[in-house]
RNA sequence: GCGCCGGUAGUCUAACGGUAAGACUCAGGCCUUCCAAGCCUGCGACGCGGGUUCGACUCCCGCCCGGCGCACCA
C-alpha cells in the first residue's frame, strides 16, 4: 500500500523521477528520470522488447521521427481529431467543445469547422451556457498537439507527433519490402510522444511529454486466425472487465475461449494472453491488481474496432489506472496515407491483394514504471522496493562486513570481477544493517556480504530483499548463481 | 481552463512581522563479526516576482508548481 506522495517521495529521494526544471519552478506534465529511474525503465523497455518482438521472427524495433509534417497527420486524423475549438462562457467561465454544442444543437456532426465558423453558428442557433444560461464566445482552438513552424518561412507546419505509431504506418511500404514480404509483420517503436494535455496529473501518469513503446503488427484477416497458435491458450484465463462492469473495482476470470465466444476474434484474444502473460509472470502483477478493461463504442477512438485497456490497480493513483491498450485499428492508418499521399498501401500477399488490418499493442512506458513503484512499494519497519528481478535497476551489491582486518579489500576485488558481467554495486560506508536498507530502497533483489568466513575460504553470504534470508556461496559459484537467479533460471535459495 | 486547499534543507515536520528549529537522510571520522546501533564533525531550506512596512518566510497582489473536485483525455 503506497500512498502518491510515499511514491513520488522515494522517487526523488533515490533518484528515479521527479519535476522537470524544478529548479524554475516546474513544469507542468513534465518529468525527469534520474540514475535508478533511467536503469528501471530502460529494463522494463528491454524486457518489453524481449517478450513482444519474440512473438515471431517478423516483428522488429523501428525509429522515426518525432516532428511530422501537417499533411501526414492531416492523413492520419490527427489535424482535425486532435483539435478541439473551446467555448467559454462569458458569466460562468465554463468551458464547452464548440462541435459538441452544436451537435447538441442539431444532431448533426459538426467537424472541421473554424472558430469564426463556430461563433457564427453558436449566434445562429442562440445557444446559451448550458451551466447558468450566460452568453458564449469568443471560441478559440485547443490543439493536443504541439504545434512547429518548421523551416526559415515557418510555412511548412508541423507538430510533435501525438503519438509513436504513426512513425510506423509511415514506414509500412518501405519495410514490406526490405522484409521481403512476409505477413504477419510486426514493426515496434519505443520512443517519446506529445501531447498538450489541459491538465496534466497525478505524477508520469499523464504527461505532456511521455514515452510510448507500441507494436504494430500487419495482419491479413482473412488468415491470422490460422497463424496464432490459439489452441494452446484457450483455457487460459483472462482477466476482464466487460464495459458494462468496468467501474466495478474488480475484474474476473475468464477462459480464452469464453471471450471467443464473447465475439472476439481468436488472433485478437491469443495477443490478450500474451500481454496477460508480461504482466502476471515477467513483471510479477498480483492477478487481482492487474485486468483488460473494454471500452465501448463511445469511450474508443473512431478508428478502433475492438479495444481493451490494459489496467493495474495502483493505490497511489486511486484504482485501477491505464497503462496500454490492445487495439485493433482495422486497415483505417494504411487507407487513410493511402488517401492523403495517393501512394498505394495494398500488398500481394500469397493470392490476395489486400491493405492489411492493424493490432496494436500499445504501452505507455513511464505509467508502467510508475506502476512498478507503486505495487513494489513495501512498508514495513523501513521501505523495501520488491520490484521483480528482472527490472531492478542495480540487481547486486557487494559489501565488506567491516572496514577491517582486510575485508574491504576482498570485496572490492570480488565486486572488481562480478561487474564484468553483472551491474553490481559497491559500498562501504555505515553499517552493514544500513547498506542492506538503502539497497532495500531502490529494489536490489541480491546483496553479497564478505566475511570473515569469507577469508578462510568458506564462500561469501548471498541475501534475498524480500525474505532477508542469507545462503553461502562459493565465490568460484556466485557469478553463475547470480546469473540464475536474475535471469529467473533459479530462485532463491539457489 | 474553473473552483477549493497547499508550497520551509534531499525527505518529513516546527516556529515567528525582528538571528529560521528539529528528526531522518547524506558526507567525513571513530567504533562495529549481518539488517538504517552509538559517538563526533560537517553540508544543506523559506517556489518566483511585486507591494505594504524601519524590517516580510510570515500580511496583500500576480505568476509558477502540486494535490483534490469539475471539465478535458481523437
Amino acid at each position: 500500500m503506497a500512498s502518491y506522495e510515499d511514491v513520488m517521495s522515494l522517487s526523488v529521494r533515490r533518484g528515479f523521477l521527479w519535476p522537470a526544471v524544478d529548479l524554475y519552478g516546474g513544469f507542468a506534465g513534465f518529468y525527469d528520470y534520474g540514475h535508478n529511474g533511467v536503469l528501471l525503465r530502460r529494463r522494463w523497455e528491454d524486457r518489453w522488447i524481449e517478450t513482444f518482438l519474440g512473438l515471431s521472427d517478423n516483428y522488429y524495433l523501428i525509429d522515426t521521427t518525432t516532428i511530422l509534417p501537417e499533411a501526414a497527420l492531416k492523413a492520419s486524423g490527427h489535424v482535425d481529431h486532435f483539435t478541439d475549438i473551446l467555448v467559454t462562457c462569458t458569466r460562468c467561465g465554463e468551458s464547452y467543445r464548440g462541435d459538441q454544442l452544436l451537435e447538441a444543437a442539431t444532431h448533426e456532426e459538426q467537424e472541421g469547422l473554424t472558430t469564426e465558423e463556430i461563433d457564427a453558428r453558436i449566434q445562429e442557433l442562440k445557444i446559451r451556457c448550458p451551466n447558468c444560461k450566460g452568453v458564449l464566445g469568443p471560441s478559440r482552438e485547443f490543439h493536443m498537439m504541439f504545434p512547429l513552424e518548421v523551416g526559415p518561412t515557418g510555412k511548412d507546419r508541423a507538430y510533435l507527433r501525438p503519438e509513436t505509431a504513426q512513425g510506423v504506418f509511415l514506414n509500412f511500404k518501405r519495410e514490406f519490402e526490405a522484409l521481403r514480404r512476409r505477413l504477419p509483420m510486426g514493426l515496434a517503436i519505443v520512443g517519446r510522444a506529445y501531447r498538450n494535455e489541459i491538465s496534466p496529473r497525478q505524477g508520469a501518469y499523464r504527461m505532456r511529454e511521455f514515452i510510448q513503446a507500441e507494436l504494430q503488427i500487419f495482419f491479413d484477416p482473412a488468415t491470422f486466425g490460422d497463424a496464432v497458435p490459439f489452441q494452446d491458450i484457450a483455457s487460459v484465463p483472462v482477466r476482464v472487465a466487460w464495459a458494462s462492469e468496468k467501474h466495478a473495482p474488480t475484474a474476473h476470470d475468464a477462459p480464452a475461449k469464453d471471450l471467443v465466444g464473447h465475439g472476439l476474434p481468436p488472433w485478437y484474444v491469443y495477443h490478450l494472453v500474451q500481454v496477460q502473460r508480461f504482466y502476471l509472470d515477467l513483471l510479477r502483477i498480483p492477478r487481482d491488481a492487474f485486468r483488460f478493461a473494454e471500452l465501448d463504442e463511445k469511450e474508443r477512438a473512431f478508428y478502433n474496432k475492438i479495444h481493451f485497456d490494459i489496467q493495474v490497480r495502483q493505490e497511489s493513483l486511486g484504482g485501477f489506472k491505464e497503462v496500454g491498450g490492445v487495439h485493433y485499428r482495422t486497415d483505417h492508418d494504411l487507407r487513410g496515407h493511402e488517401a492523403g499521399s495517393h501512394a498505394k498501401q495494398s500488398v500481394t500477399f500469397g493470392t490476395s491483394k489486400l491493405v492489411p488490418h492493424v493490432l496494436e499493442l500499445s504501452f505507455g512506458v513511464d505509467r508502467n514504471v510508475w506502476a512498478l513503484l507503486d505495487l513494489s512499494y513495501a512498508k514495513g519497519e523501513r521501505v523495501v522496493l520488491r520490484l521483480p528481478v528482472q527490472v531492478a535497476p542495480v540487481p547486486v551489491a557487494v559489501f565488506p562486513l567491516v572496514n577491517k582486518d582486510g575485508l574491504p579489500e576482498r570485496a572490492e576485488a570480488l565486486y572488481a570481477g562480478l561487474r564484468k558481467r553483472i551491474a553490481a554495486f559497491y559500498d562501504d560506508s555505515g553499517s552493514i544493517g544500513r547498506r542492506y536498507a538503502r539497497m532495500d530502497e531502490i529494489g536490489t533483489p541480491f546483496s553479497v556480504t564478505v566475511d570473515h568466513e569469507t577469508l578462510e575460504g568458506k564462500g561469501v553470504t548471498l541475501r534475498e530483499r524480500d525474505s532477508q534470508k542469507q545462503i553461502r556461496v562459493k565465490e568460484g559459484d556466485l557469478a553463475t548463481t547470480l546469473n540464475q537467479l536474475l535471469s529467473g533460471e533459479a530462485t532463491f535459495p539457489a
